[in-house]
DNA sequence: TTAGATAATGAATTATTATTCATTCCAGCG
DNA sequence: CGCTGGAATGAATAATAATTCATTATCTAA
């Protein structure tokens, strides 16, 4: 097996990118992604373990790459509510331009919960994040005080995580990222958005 | 195949949502399910055409039961708001009560995208039962004029279930119900909950 | 009690694919 | 030009599991 990170290996990654998104792990065969690739069986054999670990690098790969521009995008805020919406720009920037991750973090579920001890998975860090984001706002005065704050990361992962769900389901035929400001808005507001209720 | 829904096609329902819960769909076996079930491998094709049809079949009647119950809540509210409470309520509760239908639902999500044309499924349901009650909110007055349905309701439907995904994530030891009215505070009043901005 | 029908069994068959490895290709070098 | 070692090939192999079906068990009604 090939050690470096040639160019061949990421046409691989690439290609096994565009036939796991389109066929899911399970129904993918390695035929489909060498010849998407455009090299033999065998040669898959000579970058990677097995299938598997063809899926285990696609997802560390992308993580990391997305991990890095997240901490970047959250950096580079002051107040909490800045922080926010820059997480959420760029988590949904970077799942629009790469529709491939963003079909297979959807559908991999449960590969991903598998493996997630092994790497530091994107969800983990993700709330990360965010807890750091709530509890700076709470100093800030820009957020109660009484939240519960495993509940609110949860709850603004898994809305983000709903909206790239629906726009993967439309088959990406929208501006995700005009989402962004809305979706923080509902955050900060919700629904009610300060209209009294008695 | 038979046709009545013996005793013995509940039966094997319920082994294959352990096995499929437990191991995921492709690498759980009909005879892991005939074995759990007490029977015996062909058996399993007197009841179903195959192994996907566990699947649809599985997927098909949690989803008519959680329907129903979950128009049944709707109803019982008068307010818009009391509709969503009751909904989420609902959702937990049933979740809660069905560890391996959250799980299943959480992890085939490929699956479920893929036969989403035959069935009924449950995000659509969901998704327009919460369209009718943010109109009733936003008629009522109680919930903001400014609002794009389209996103709101992914934005909740999207909370709920990554609650749901965490509690699964913790093998389910804690009180998951217990989380509905927190978050329906959050959907309501959002992380600012009013609190001056400027 | 038993003939006929219905249900269940599980070993054998079949189909599918991941993986291997003997062979071929090819680039660089003396 | 040959030679050599690493890279690539793809047909053959092996393993896994879904599905079938000849056989056996169980039930029902006369």
């Amino acid at each position: 097996m090939q050690k470096n990170r040639s160019e061949k290996y990421h046409k691989i990654l690439t290609s096994a990118g565009d036939v796991f998104a389109r066929f899911g792990f399970y129904k993918a065969t390695i035929s489909q992604i060498a010849s998407q690739a455009g090299v033999a069986d065998g040669t898959l054999y000579l970058y990677f373990k097995n299938k598997d670990d063809i899926l285990y690098q696609f997802i560390s790969y992308k993580t990391a790459v997305v991990f890095e521009k997240m901490n970047t995008a959250v950096a580079t805020g002051k107040t909490a509510e800045e922080k926010l919406r820059n997480l959420i720009h760029c988590h949904l920037q970077e799942f629009q331009n790469d529709k491939n991750m963003a079909v297979i973090f959807q559908s991999e579920v449960r590969y991903l919960r598998d493996i997630q001890s092994q790497i530091k998975d994107i969800s983990k860090m993700y709330l990360d994040l965010l807890s750091d984001i709530i509890e700076q706002g709470q100093i800030e005065g820009s957020m109660r005080q009484d939240l519960f704050v495993g509940l609110v990361k949860r709850f603004i992962l898994g809305a983000v995580e709903g909206v790239i769900s629906t726009w993967v389901s439309a088959e990406g035929r929208y501006d995700l990222v005009a989402m962004a400001d809305p979706l923080v808005d509902l955050y900060l507001n919700g629904v009610r958005g300060g209209i009294n209720s008695i």
